[in-house]
DNA sequence: GCGGTATACTTTGTTATACGAGGTATACGC
DNA sequence: GCGTATACCTCGTATAACAAAGTATACCGC
């Protein structure tokens, strides 16, 4: 789906905590694994996720390392630390507030 | 809640669109509104939500007129307009997909 | 050994948005 | 006349998602 820009903002770096912690991922995978897990609903592009990996690596919440088997495409695997594994269950609580506070505005309106 | 800062990006429109469609109301009182109706998870100051209600206005999604009867404090009521309405519909209909996208996404490891 | 395609990573510039902090002005109770 | 609640307005800042463009390696058919 295509979202209005603003739309995903504060919302990437969950899902993306989300998926990494599930699997460790290289940046390119993850780019199919997402698209893969949400359904089609999140395409991000190169351009979009790899600075957030980036971001995300700075501040500790995930671990990269290269990985370049000899005869192999060098890649950049990433996994989630403790320290992610706690921001990524505050980010999912915030989240479910956000949502109920959606549910509690939009239900009336949409149901007329 | 305090919501990280980005996670709020591109939801308001949609719940301002929303409380407004459900009721005529003026910025001062849709500050108060949206905090009551929302259980105190959104909670705008003034200097977010009326820039918004401006843009709105412009858009043609709300009408605003004022409404200062004798005695009273003069004030801007703004109700929905059709188009508004539509826009309403659509925007809810972008918030029900992310929302399915981060259950796909978040469902797996919030779940460990 | 040559060309095309998929893999994999990187950087830059643009646009817009929520927010805090500050400001103005009127009604009302006491 | 004084404080408080009401009501509106404006500016600057940070930062996030994205498109676009670029680099470079592996693999496969021929």
């Amino acid at each position: 789906m295509r979202f209005d820009r603003e739309l995903l903002k504060g919302t990437t770096e969950t899902f993306i905590l989300a998926t990494v912690a599930e699997m460790p991922c290289h940046g390119y995978q993850l780019v199919k694994q997402l698209k893969l897990k949400s359904e089609g609903i999140f395409q991000l592009g190169e351009g979009t996720l790899y600075p957030i990996l980036y971001k995300l690596e700075a501040k500790g919440w995930i671990a990269g390392k290269w990985d370049g088997g000899t005869g192999q495409r060098r890649r950049r695997v990433y996994r989630i630390t403790p320290l992610g594994r706690r921001q990524l269950a505050a980010r999912s609580e915030q989240w479910s507030e956000l949502v109920r506070g959606m549910a509690l505005l939009l239900g009336a309106s949409t149901n007329e």
